[in-house]
RNA sequence: GAGGUUGUAGCUCAGUUGGUUAGAGCGCUGGUUUGUGGUACCAGAGGUCGCGGGUUCGAGACCCGUCUCCCUCCCCA
């Protein structure tokens, strides 16, 4: 035997059944995402590598698959910054392709591109897998599905209104018991930099202050202290720490924080309105909850910034999703505002099968067997599964004419809902035998019973 | 990218301080005579113990390297 098979590291095979629950998944996204009036599109799974390169920061630079130049190609290499040791330039120049690390900047090349075909607003889904060098971990993977849908062409906030009541309809209906949709403004966060006097450093405060769950106040000061925001800022943003109660009322506490920053008080009021109108449209499952230490890394959002978790399971946002003001604009196509959500669909999976959500019929089982009794008899049913699948239903002759019990094990694995049994005997009279396979009961029909069953 | 951990049949794991032909359960295949599965009984197949090197008379067990899994950080879906 050659060496044994393997896949790489962070990726999954997905057996018959495994693909029957994701398909639910996505079917369930897919159907919530049509209601709301979005259309799916398609991009490449790779693009060119200045497409994506320096979208996503220096950490997300390293996390894109790199594809290799090949054949005259690679004479392009950049030996000089090879020898300079510009690793970074010399990788690019050995890849002019790289595979897209999510959907929503390929999104912005495409809406820049097909400008003239698109009527704004523009809204469109897209359900496609996308890949990260990352190291795996629990709920994390180099290759994964993102649901993402989006609008450009717009500043409405009710399309962040529409957006949480997606959310909220999309793991209500895949019965996912309780979750957080957690919101927040990015020119909240802007105005928490202004009021501390050190704009400048925005990125570095929202990323700290981001970890207050997670390491604790004195975590978050040590880390704005190496970032090298000054004693008295610290001292202007500590209060911040002991935010909380109803979201009304932290709606207040920011108010009053952010009272000399025109922006920060912005942010508050697009907040505000997205937080009212969903009260005043109501949510099933979902809880919605203003988090103002919600940071997320992504550069380029600018306004409403979303995340989604799960209660009772250890896992990393589900969802996440944000408004970017001017997503286009790195493209050449500026003044196109846009918003929008991604559902981690493998995350989705992971959360379904850790508390075993699926609904019965979520399997790749097979509506109906026929057992195989001999040639002439095998014939019949291969007439009789013709006229079957002419009405959608789906069905097989076991290929050879073994023993029963061989034939009913075979049924069993394949979960199939009817057995039906076609010997000498039933071809004579006329009749058959069908079998349910759940049941175990076994009743005689003819065959235009049995078609007629079958509609049903 | 940094640190830690794991790796034995298809799956879940056992395998005493290194010592003969590496085990169990589940699953799988065949059987328990006539055309009936999910239960029972019997039998069988299946492992160069992740991979490569080293220490030793002898290594699944010890050492080094490497890959993978999982975990923490980073970042995120």
């Amino acid at each position: 035997m050659a060496q044994k098979p393997a896949i790489p590291k962070g990726t999954r095979d997905f057996l018959p059944d495994e693909v029957a629950r994701r398909t639910y998944i996505f079917d369930t996204i897919k159907s919530v995402f049509k209601t709301y009036g979005f259309a799916p599109i398609e991009t490449p799974s790779f693009e060119l590598s200045s497409t994506l390169l320096g979208k996503y920061g220096e950490e997300g630079d390293r996390l894109i698959f790199r594809i290799l130049n090949s054949g005259e190609k690679m004479k392009k290499a950049d030996l000089d910054a090879l020898k300079s040791e510009n690793l970074a330039r010399f990788a690019n120049s050995l890849a002019e392709k790289a595979l897209r690390y999510d959907l929503t900047v390929p999104f912005a090349r495409f809406v820049v591109q097909h400008q003239n075909d698109l009527s704004f607003p523009f809204k469109r889904y897209q359900i496609q897998p996308v890949w990260r060098a990352d190291r795996p971990q629990h709920g994390r993977y180099q290759e994964f599905y993102q649901c993402d849908a989006d609008v450009v062409g717009s500043d409405s906030l009710l399309y962040e209104v529409d957006f949480v009541q997606i959310f909220d309809q999309v793991l209500t209906n895949l019965q996912i018991p309780g979750f957080t949709i957690k919101i927040n403004n990015r020119k909240i966060l802007s105005g928490i930099a202004e009021v501390s006097g050190e704009s400048d450093k925005l990125i570095d405060i929202t990323v700290a202050i981001d970890k207050l769950d997670k390491v604790g106040e004195e975590g978050v000061i040590k880390e704005l202290l190496e970032k090298g925001v000054s004693e008295n800022a610290i001292g202007i943003i500590s209060p911040l720490f002991q935010i909380g109660g109803s979201n009304e009322e932290r709606l207040a506490q920011m108010k009053t924080f952010l009272k000399d920053s025109e922006i920060g008080l912005k942010g508050i009021e697009e907040l505000e309105f997205v937080l009212n109108q969903t009260t005043e449209l109501g949510l099933e499952r979902a809880e919605i909850e203003f988090d103002v230490t919600l940071a997320r890394g992504l550069n380029y959002y600018t306004g409403a910034i979303f995340e989604v978790k799960v209660h009772d399971v250890k896992m990393g946002s589900i969802c996440g999703g944000g408004r970017y003001d001017d997503l286009t604009g790195l493209f050449g196509l500026s003044g196109l505002s846009g918003v929008g959500i991604s559902f981690g669909a493998d995350r989705i999976y992971d959360v379904l099968n850790e508390l075993d959500l699926y609904p019965e019929d979520t399997n790749a089982g097979l509506t109906l067997l026929f057992a195989n009794f001999g040639d002439k008899e095998a014939a019949y049913c291969m007439k009789l599964t013709k006229k079957l699948r002419q009405i959608g239903v789906d069905c097989e002759v076991y290929p050879s004419a073994v023993k029963m019990q061989k034939q009913f094990k075979y049924a069993d694995n394949r979960k199939v809902k009817f057995v039906a049994l076609i010997g000498d005997d039933e071809l004579t009279k006329g009749q058959l035998q069908v079998k349910n396979m759940e049941s175990g009961e076994q009743k005689a029909m003819t065959e235009t019973e049995l078609l007629q069953f079958f509609k049903g």
